[in-house]
DNA sequence: AGTATACAAGAACAGTTGTTCGGTGTCAAG
DNA sequence: CTTGACACCGAACAACTGTTCTTGTATACT
């Protein structure tokens, strides 16, 4: 009995209830789908709500006016929705892809304005991998092969927080003073600053201070294997 | 006039407005609320309506009935929220995280349920980046430093997708007859395969194909370098 | 033909629902 | 004390709304 196609007058009933129910924040009467589908009689939209209950495709309130509402899709869009954007939404974080990250090259950040959210370029990952804040955040493409003694691969992406200020532990995006550009575990010590790969088969550099320049914090790096 | 505080009884029409309309997808009717609300006067009810409604808490549409609906909070929740839960949710993959993968063991793979949506242990990650179906993958965290030469360190999430087809060029993972598992690139040649590390510095090995056994196919590896 | 079923239309009914109007009590300003 | 704003109550009204009943049409099956 389920297996009945629906009619485009019922189509269109269902059609309505939806749009309705999202422009006015409550079902319609019967009366009103009538008019809006073009049928003259109460009985016959009546008729149909029955059959479109019958089918599963609402529930109604008997004795109720605008007593219906759509199951599935709509019911839990309306019902249990603020809580699923809460939590969505929430989760949700949309971090700006501003440029490449190369070598030989500084960092190039486009625009100092982080809070993007309707660029096309971005990256969204969940909040739950980015402790703190996440309006400082912005994501680099790696170019070339020169960051594979940080265990980063031509084509990956590094979400890092501007912060020029590391703390030992930290991988950081350091502009060396030969203009190379690398990505290192950061380490003060004493007066010099030890740059360690993090590839734990390699050995670690170590540099003056002044001749380190952090140009941010790595907070995730995100390789695609497949496209 | 809008400084003025919400009596007690407004605030409790708010309230029942809110939770009538969350529970039953519908705004409630004047005497619904006087019932709950403690008024036994439809007048009184409709008094502290227009009253809302100057305060701009509610509109009201005129001589229709349950025409009220809350401003704000609610009002986006209802009206623009199917739009923004279906981008939200549509773009949102949550990957289970089904256990761990270490070089002298097989994959372990708890369930073979993957659709998994409320699972505590998961990894949420824009549709964008993980191509085709979204059901049949899981992650993996990476344990030992055995992977580093497919440029995976310990620690690092891979996402993958269960297939034992490989194609040309797919890093998969494998588990050779040596008891071992690895990150390799999967090439067919002839009646032999060869499998590439990542790492390009390094070189391939060659194996039968009875002696391989894919276990899926990555899709994503991710780093978190900050906790 | 006869029958059953699905679909549709119009009318009428009864309960629901928003609105309005007269009246009451309180409380602070004039 | 009087006045008026404010909050409230009860009742009545008219419009709205879901339901039901009767009738009609078309199609398929026996």
């Amino acid at each position: 009995m389920s297996e009945k196609p629906l009619s485009e007058r019922q189509k269109s009933i269902l059609a309505y209830i939806h749009s309705y129910t999202a422009e006015h924040g409550r079902p319609p009467t019967i009366r009103e789908i009538g008019r809006a589908v073009g049928i003259t009689s109460t009985s016959v939209v009546n008729y149909n709500l029955t059959r479109l209950k019958e089918m599963g495709f609402l529930e109604r309130d008997a004795d109720v006016s605008r007593g219906l509402r759509l199951t599935g899709e709509l019911a839990q869009a309306v019902g249990s929705v603020q809580t699923a954007v809460a939590q969505a939404i929430s989760n949700l974080v949309r971090v700006p892809l501003l440029g490449h990250i190369k070598a030989g090259e500084p960092i190039e950040v486009g625009h100092d304005n982080f809070a993007v959210y309707d660029e096309e370029d971005a990256i969204e990952v969940s909040a739950s991998m980015l402790p703190g804040r996440t309006n400082d955040l912005f994501a680099l493409r790696v170019s070339g092969d020169s960051m594979i003694d940080a265990m980063v691969n031509d084509g990956d992406i590094v979400i890092m927080r501007q912060d020029s200020n590391a703390r030992n532990g930290d991988m950081v995006a350091v502009w060396l003073s030969d203009d190379t550009t690398t990505l290192k575990h950061f380490y003060h010590e004493g007066d010099r600053i030890r740059l360690q790969p993090a590839n734990p088969t390699m050995e670690p550099i170590y540099v003056d201070p002044g001749e380190v320049q952090v140009q941010g914090k790595v907070m995730l790096v995100l390789r695609q294997m497949a496209n």
